[in-house]
DNA sequence: GTCTATAGCTTGATAGAC
DNA sequence: GTCTATCAAGCTATAGAC
């Protein structure tokens, strides 16, 4: 069927991409793996870059419904007033987060994707842009509203620093568990998310007051 | 001459792989890049493969050079106590930020290099612990020692962090000049330095002692 | 060290039978 | 929708003349 066909090769895909990235990756393997025949990736997609998109495509829309989903009730919650740092921080990184680490495989091999073009000079700003910035501008606004004297331009960095250090973990690369002589786990997403909220809220406040503390 | 001819190369080499990682270029891209016949990079490289860690280790051996100088340096004066967290937080970045920000073209691009590799699942592992684990475990020894009371498992994730943070500023991408509307600019790195130090410093100094602040 | 020439293979993409 | 067959182009890598 039609329909299976489709998903066989996006599955394919997004797990040869994840481990290979777009161009260590061709079409043929991928119609391979998904054990199809070569020209079905074609007929069904078109362009390489097109079954790329639709890779990152079909899971960002779950995800950022998800994110804004939480970020809307932690909002509602605090109201009227500004919504708690942390409760943002933790808006922000939680569906991720818990996706790749209880969503299986498929899940798993989308975050690595996302890693990848995340520190990609050619893509990174085209498709992060394109699927997530509608949604950090959300999510700066808030932040903004729970640090009003902080000057916008710090935080739009410490942004960025969240944004590195959240991707990272998702790269699947286990230098950690070298580096730590096996104490720490790449994959262990729990022991992440306990310590990279406080972390990242920590860094945030410096910047409470416009005075930096430096 | 033969040792110009090897620099042209990895000139271009290093600046095609930073674009587009090393699936995304080919060695007759790069040897059209450099200006010289196509059969040179596998006269001197050898393997695809061989003339990428050649780029990798050509910067990589002047950079840890510095850092570890530097935080010898700040482990000296601080002599017989440990050294405040935020110098060695600095020597950890100085040398890396202040390179690609005034080291020319060819240090910007083997940055993008490294930021691509870090978040590479099948790279990231072999290529960063091979250049960059002796180094990162000095790092950490000098970490603990500032940090005494708190657990190492607490440490090496805020080195993760840390990691992903500062990688993801040598992207390239200029994902926060649209992001901030052109408040900040992705290659001002004097702008990134005055606050990645800082922001780092916080996150770590929340596990000073071992019960979480969380 | 440099260059020409080329072997042997894989690539993305399509045309046309079923 | 699926499959066979195939195209032109590009690829890594090398052998051998200069």
């Amino acid at each position: 069927m039609a329909l299976d066909t489709k998903t066989l090769i996006l599955d394919a895909a997004e797990k040869l991409f994840a481990t290979r990235g777009f161009y260590g990756v061709s079409m043929r393997q991928i119609t391979i793996e998904a054990g199809v025949d070569p020209a079905l990736a074609n007929y069904h997609f078109g362009k390489k870059r097109n079954l790329f998109d639709a890779v990152m495509l079909r899971r960002a829309e779950v995800l950022n419904r998800e994110r804004i989903q939480m970020l809307d009730d932690c909002l509602r919650r605090a109201k009227p007033n500004p919504p708690p740092l942390e409760e943002i921080i933790d808006a922000f990184t939680h569906a991720l987060l818990n996706r790749s680490n209880k969503g299986g495989a498929g899940w798993k091999h989308y975050f690595a994707i996302i890693a990848q073009i995340n520190n990609h000079p050619e893509l990174g700003g085209v498709i992060m842009t394109q699927y997530f910035d509608p949604l950090a501008k959300k999510f700066m606004k808030a932040i903004t509203r729970a640090l009003p004297d902080a000057q916008p331009e710090d935080l739009y960095w410490c942004y960025h620093f969240l944004s590195g250090a959240l991707t990272l973990t998702f790269s699947g690369t286990n230098r950690i568990n070298n580096l730590s002589d096996g104490l720490c786990n790449a994959s262990d997403l729990d022991a992440v998310h306990e310590r990279l909220v406080p972390f990242i809220t920590a860094g945030f406040s410096i910047f409470k007051s416009s005075v930096s503390q430096r």
